[in-house]
RNA sequence: GGGCGGUUAACUCAGUGGUGAGAGUGCCAUCUUCACACGGUGGAAGUCCGCGGUUCAAAUCCGCGACCGCCUACCA
């Protein structure tokens, strides 16, 4: 196999999939339980059950891949728990609609037959998302897998409700909560998105009782006015001064109110007046309770009118507001109607408007709990990165609310309390209790509500290792490194993930939340079905390969930034993947079987080449690893692109290709040849974390390589091999070279014309080095003679350029056009006058010498003479011209 | 109402006090050179949003403003 030479083109289908199932069935994803390598632990968020891969996570999973094989290749034993989350909403709704097609209602089914058919449709297509992950070269250790409701996860959901309920954090409560009234249950108010809505205020007059007048009050909603229990106004306001004890009649009712005073009315909004509707409103809610008013739920669960309504009852509730303004107008006693701009909530499984409704749930106590995951944030405990969503999280986290837990659905983890139906007694507990503890009776009611899919997934970082239980995966693994995950998730989940981790842990989750930017399309705008601009990753993939993808998003990810997601720009990348396949092709030619000549610390026997490349893969080896330890991971793909395409295959592999083909093997080939395999491999590991497919498949056709990639090293800095000499040697032998390109092709030399130049310097000690080193120019610049000199006679009909202390002419009689050397050489003078003047400038700056660091100022005076050494040796030379020109 | 971020080449974006401000794509010219035309070589292209300030020195720090995006919030 390692003789076989590779396609003139990479072809990543097939590559992709035989790799990844021989990563698998190597077992190479798996952690150790137990280990006397360091831990390294990243538990992956985990997506929704019934979702499909979405750029979000294919960006996010990329992330954690490069970091977890990366870890890997340094020699830690690494744990990426994968898994998904049951959705409890997302899922009840899609098996919901399944069984709608059959035209069946879950109510008919009942509870217990409607929960098989959903682990029935988990079991069809609850791996897909898993799948897709896999297509991305996930490396989780998929046999770990978990899911939320999992028997190990729901144990320990029950725990921590329990132990919350005992400790009094969980309580049960008649409260205003947000309440979805197509999924017919509780939301918490994260999930609830508010969206900017053009409506209407609605002044309605209320008469008072005794006569005389009324007051007027201002809402966007008049459908609730069917359940108002007063009006309120500011106690300061001097207008309803005299209203203290006085009652309004509700129109439409003939209810008589109270009018309250409250200091949470703004007397310059509106009239100054509030209609107050404890169940409808949440602020009318806590009104209600401060002045102990009657709540009157108007609006069903269903969305409609209830009872309560009187003649509306049965009406939807917008079809109500209609209603009400057509009966109030009747009535006169609608004032006026203004357009006005109001926010409205919305769920956000379903987008329905939500209701905010009287009724009686579950709320977790979140304050004490936020304390102290804000304290593991400010000691540093937890780091965020990047840090300016620290502020963004202690905002949240010190405005926190309770957290309303109850969902009025079926598929979840059912809350454990239970009602005795004899004695009324609560039994909160974790395992199924047989009877009454008090009246001993058997007659017990599980509380019907689940909890929040959130609840479950705030315990993830632990309870996926096997908490309650001490395992031994806890023991290596918690807290975990580092979770990776979008800004989206902040709050939902990262969160509370902190706060159940340090309550129930009485450690954090992870030592490092890396946030990262999200994906959004070409224009900016956040991908979503709706607005149609998705890509989807899976066509990505089939189309330009999945490394061609993860470098991409890799090489996108600078932090704090969005990223906008364009194919034109994965197009670039599978480009650069090919150019590595090639530039392997190319070496892999030229490597045998390993010599077995280790790579010598002293490398002076090596060409200016060999040392001038290991050289520079120390300094990308550097670049490389502190950028991905700094979770940088643009800097560390652009590190290694522009070292693998721009160093390695432009300059080395095209100053070797003389030495690699001559005919026979002297020692001086072999070494280049082991130079070349060095380079490559490291090359090959360095990229492996990013695309893990094309590096394995050229891996294996590397003489002396055995094994996966996923194994080897990944590359260390070899400090024998850092050589500023070559570095400096290589650079003048590129300039040199670049000189010559740059007159041919501004004077336009056809490449197959090769050249006499000649090459001058005053320093004897620059002429011997380009003098050892001249093959290598003759050669990249397509030279047929090089005379290198000291400064002599200025040659006629000769384009000119300056490098350092070189200055390089490239007779051409016959060939070079004056006029064009002119105009070349007066741009370049000019360019170079208008940096040195500035430069002089600087330095004439009494302040500037005086305050600047001793070495800007050297590095000033030296750029100013060289500066000016080049501009008048180019200027002698264009008078030269000049006089060849009029002569 | 509060908060955060952005504005750098035609496009997409790097670049947190000292360089002649970079990259990829695109553009122009040129080359069927034996790894790669998904390539090579060279080139054109920027008032670093505006104004003011700090500093010897500002794309970079500070202030104000404009425009764009996002998050959060109980003014009906």
């Amino acid at each position: 196999m390692t003789s076989d030479l590779l396609n003139k083109g990479y072809e990543p289908k097939e590559v992709e999939s035989r790799w990844y199932s021989f990563w698998q069935k190597e077992h190479l994803f798996a952690a150790e339980e137990k280990s006397n390598s360091p831990s390294y632990s990243i538990v992956i968020p985990p997506p929704n059950v019934t979702g499909v891969l979405h750029m979000g996570h294919a960006h996010n999973n990329t992330l954690q891949d490069i970091l977890c094989r990366y870890k890997r290749m340094q020699g830690y034993n690494v744990l990426w728990m994968p898994g998904t989350d049951h959705a409890g909403i997302a899922t009840q709704n899609v098996v919901e609609k399944q069984l709608a097609a059959d035209g069946i209602d879950r109510h008919e089914l009942g509870r217990a037959r409607f929960l098989e058919r959903v682990w029935e449709w988990r079991k069809e297509y609850g791996s897909a998302i898993i799948n897709q992950q896999k297509r991305l070269g996930a490396s989780c250790d998929w046999e770990r897998e978990r899911f939320t409701m999992d028997e190990g996860l729901s144990k320990a959901v029950r725990k921590v409700f329990v132990q919350l309920y005992n400790e009094g954090l969980i309580y049960r409560g008649n409260y205003i909560i947000n309440w979805c009234p197509r999924c017919r249950t509780a939301l918490a108010d994260l999930e609830v998105e508010h969206e900017d809505h053009d409506g209407h205020l609605y002044h309605i007059s209320y008469p008072f009782e005794n006569g005389g007048g009324s007051a007027v009050v201002a809402t966007t909603r008049p459908e609730t006015m069917l359940g108002d229990t007063a009006i309120a106004v500011n106690p300061n306001d001097e207008r309803y001064r005299d209203l203290k004890g006085a009652k309004v009649i509700l129109p439409l009712m003939d209810r008589t109110i109270p009018v309250v005073f409250d200091k949470y009315v703004e007397m310059d909004f509106g009239t100054g007046a509030l209609k107050i509707t404890p169940a409808h409103d949440i602020n009318d809610f806590e009104i209600g309770r401060r002045h102990d008013l009657e709540m009157i739920k108007v609006i069903d669960d269903d969305g409609k009118m209830n009872e309560n309504a009187g003649k509306f009852a049965g009406m939807d509730r917008f079809e109500c507001r209609e209603a009400v303004i057509k009966a109030l107008k009747a009535e006169r006693r609608l004032v006026k109607i203004e357009g006005y701009q109001h926010s409205v909530g919305h769920c956000y499984r379903c987008r329905t408007t939500v209701e905010p409704n009287l009724s009686m749930q579950w709320f977790v106590r979140v304050k004490p709990l936020a304390e102290q995951a804000i304290d593991a944030v400010k000691s540093g405990r937890t780091r965020i990165i990047p840090e300016t969503w620290n502020k963004t999280y202690f905002d949240w986290m010190e405005n926190i609310r309770d957290w309303c837990i109850s969902r009025q659905i079926w598929w979840g983890h059912q809350i454990p309390v239970w009602t005795c139906e004899s004695c009324n007694e609560i039994i909160v507990s974790t395992e199924n209790p047989e009877s009454c503890p008090k009246c001993k009776g058997k007659d017990l009611v599980q509380d019907t509500d689940v909890l929040d899919t959130w609840f479950s997934s705030a315990l993830w970082p632990f309870s996926t290792m096997g908490w309650p239980d001490k395992s031994p995966l806890l023991n290596s693994f918690y807290p975990t490194s580092v979770l990776i995950t979008g800004f989206d998730i902040l709050f939902f989940w990262v969160a509370r993930m902190m706060m159940m981790g340090l309550k129930f842990m009485g450690e954090v989750p992870f030592r490092d939340v890396y946030i990262h930017a999200l994906v959004r399309d070409a224009e900016g705008k956040k991908m979503s079905k709706s607005k149609g601009n998705v890509i989807d990753p899976l066509y990505v993939i089939d189309q330009y390969g999945t490394d061609a993808f993860r470098f991409t998003l890799a090489a996108f990810a600078a932090q704090g930034r969005d990223i906008r997601l364009s194919e034109e720009r994965i197009e670039g990348y599978r480009r650069f993947i090919n150019k590595l396949w090639n530039a392997s092709r190319f070496s892999l030619t030229h490597l045998k079987e390993p010599s077995g000549m280790p790579l010598s610390a002293d490398c002076s026997d090596y060409s200016l080449p060999d040392r001038w490349i290991l050289s520079r893969l120390n300094r990308v080896t550097e670049k490389v690893t502190a950028a991905l330890d700094d979770y940088r991971f643009n800097e560390a793909a652009g590190a290694i692109y522009q070292f693998v395409w721009h160093e390695f295959c432009d300059w080395y592999l095209e100053c070797i290709k003389p030495i690699l083909y001559l005919r026979d093997d002297t020692t001086h080939k072999d070494a280049t040849r082991h130079v070349l395999s060095v380079v490559l491999s490291s090359i090959l590991r360095l990229l492996h974390p990013f695309i893990p497919f094309v590096t394995e498949e050229i891996w294996h056709k590397l003489p002396g390589s055995s094994g996966s990639i996923m194994k080897a090293d990944f590359p260390k800095v070899v400090h024998d091999h850092s050589d500023a000499e070559a570095e400096r040697v290589m650079e003048l032998i590129m300039g040199l070279i670049n000189g010559v390109r740059n007159i041919r092709g501004e004077v336009n030399i056809p490449p197959s014309r090769f050249l006499k130049i000649i090459v001058e310097s005053p320093d004897k000690a620059t002429l011997d080095t380009i003098e050892k080193h001249r093959d290598i120019a003759i050669n990249l610049a397509r030279l047929e003679e090089m005379t290198i000199r000291a400064p002599g006679t200025r040659p006629d009909s000769a384009a000119a350029a300056v490098i350092g202390s070189l200055t390089l002419y490239v007779p051409l009689k016959g060939i070079i056009d004056l006029e064009e050397e002119e105009r070349r050489l007066s741009k370049e003078i000019a360019k170079i006058e208008k940096e040195l003047s500035k430069t002089v400038k600087k330095l004439s700056n009494e302040s500037f010498l005086k305050k600047a660091p001793q070495d800007v100022v050297e590095k000033a005076e030296s750029k100013k003479k060289t500066m000016a050494d080049k501009r008048d040796k180019l200027k002698k030379h264009l008078e030269k011209i000049e006089a060849l020109k009029n002569s």
